[in-house]
DNA sequence: GCCAATGCAAGAGCAGTGCTCTCGTATTTG
DNA sequence: CAAATACGAGAGCACTGCTCTTGCATTGGC
């Protein structure tokens, strides 16, 4: 398909992959603070200054490192989804994936989901990636709740969340009803909010090692979600 | 009480107060990534090398700050906590407090629960504030169950889970049910990961705005946990 | 009340950073 | 083949955290 017409486009392919490379190296060695584009350019045996031909600034390569790292964790949890099994295991492969991609590749969940770098904003181009997530969680209860094995949520919904609610299942149609997708988010933020936990050390002297409480904790969402048990 | 010595010993704790005042300025300002000795050396009319008097790094000084966070924090919860209301009510408040403070400090929210400064162990002393949040949270969940209007999870702990749990529940005394304080700490998780998707701007085009969505979310948890309706 | 010990601010300096600009060369395009 | 373009190299700017030395002010013991 792409038979990189000449052999400059080539190259530069081909270099701009491996400054993602080594940047990705030093992220993993000493955090996003810690990459240094003039130490890039000299592990690759260039001067600083070639480098900004390929990203126009810091910023501009740590977008590019943000959008890689989504899409990995997206194709993880969409692999985990689409695994056999019933719905609760596969709830259990999703919330798995995320962790161990997590625990796998610490810096660059920090990268996307801890703080962002200050008067840094997210690009058009990160959105799509980073709801690759929330798409395949949220797809699954659907999926659950279209073929009925799903107990139902009776809770009410305020005007202007049952708004968003619909908002948000347009996305991924079909429909869903409300007060199971905002169950869904609401499950979503809770795996998030415990895998940054263990992963930044919030966790440390009590829930420690993480693997229990993570499981258990799998186990009260997927109930809250009104899955079938295993 | 602290008579405050000498004049050296009056002006040192003077200078070190506006120094740390100054460093919340500007991390509001431009974050953690952007908070610079200089910067603040400069704008209190002195030259750098002398701040190295009053912080030895400039990790030192945001660890004062990441501190005096955590406290801020700790105490609206802790008065939040305190307030009359049933216990529903009380919850209500509490997790109020941690999304309005968080809101109204976002540099200083993103600095204690964002990603850690990478390399970053956090020291001794900021564990004792830092577990005011959770004490806080859990001691209100014991607190209805012994008042006896809580209906006690039947939730299967594992045996690992089941001693963290007993392990936990000892720094609040007097015990509480296992199952019962795991589950507040999925609730502590999952609002913590609330607030920190609507900072982040994970919300941004879905539960957007997040006051809907986080009041519901907050009921949800208050049955999760076994609270009566208000 | 004096004097040595200590605390402290100032300045210079080092090694590093992101980023800009210019200049000569290599490649691609018309 | 010539003109347009892309590219790597180097110098340089303004900034950073941090260290070290120097000289002055404050302190505590005699």
């Amino acid at each position: 398909m792409n038979a990189s017409r000449t052999a400059r486009e080539r190259a530069r392919a081909e270099l701009t992959r491996e400054i993602k490379e080594e940047a990705r190296r030093q992220l993993r060695a000493s955090g996003a603070q810690g990459l240094s584009l003039r130490a890039v350019a000299r592990e690759l045996g260039m001067v600083s200054s070639a480098l900004y031909r390929y990203f126009p600034s810091r910023d501009e390569l740590l977008t590019a490192l943000i959008i890689d790292a989504y899409d990995a964790l997206g194709a993880r949890i969409e692999a985990a989804a689409g695994t056999g099994g019933g719905f609760r295991e596969r709830w259990r492969a999703c919330c798995a994936a995320v962790r161990d991609w997590a625990r796998e590749h610490p810096h660059e969940y920090a990268l996307v989901y801890g703080s962002p770098v200050p008067g840094y904003q997210a690009p058009e181009a990160t959105i799509a990636p980073a709801s690759r997530v929330p798409v395949a969680l949220l797809s699954l209860v659907r999926d659950a709740w279209r073929e009925g094995v799903l107990t139902e949520p009776a809770d009410e919904l305020s005007p202007e969340l049952a708004e968003q609610a619909e908002r948000t299942a347009a996305v991924i149609p079909p429909a869903m009803p409300g007060p199971l997708l905002v169950r869904g988010a609401i499950a979503w933020t809770q795996l998030f909010g415990m895998v940054g936990f263990e992963l930044f050390g919030h966790l440390d002297g009590t829930m420690d090692p993480a693997g229990p409480f993570f499981a258990h904790s799998v186990e009260r969402m997927a109930d809250f979600l009104g899955l079938p048990p295993a």
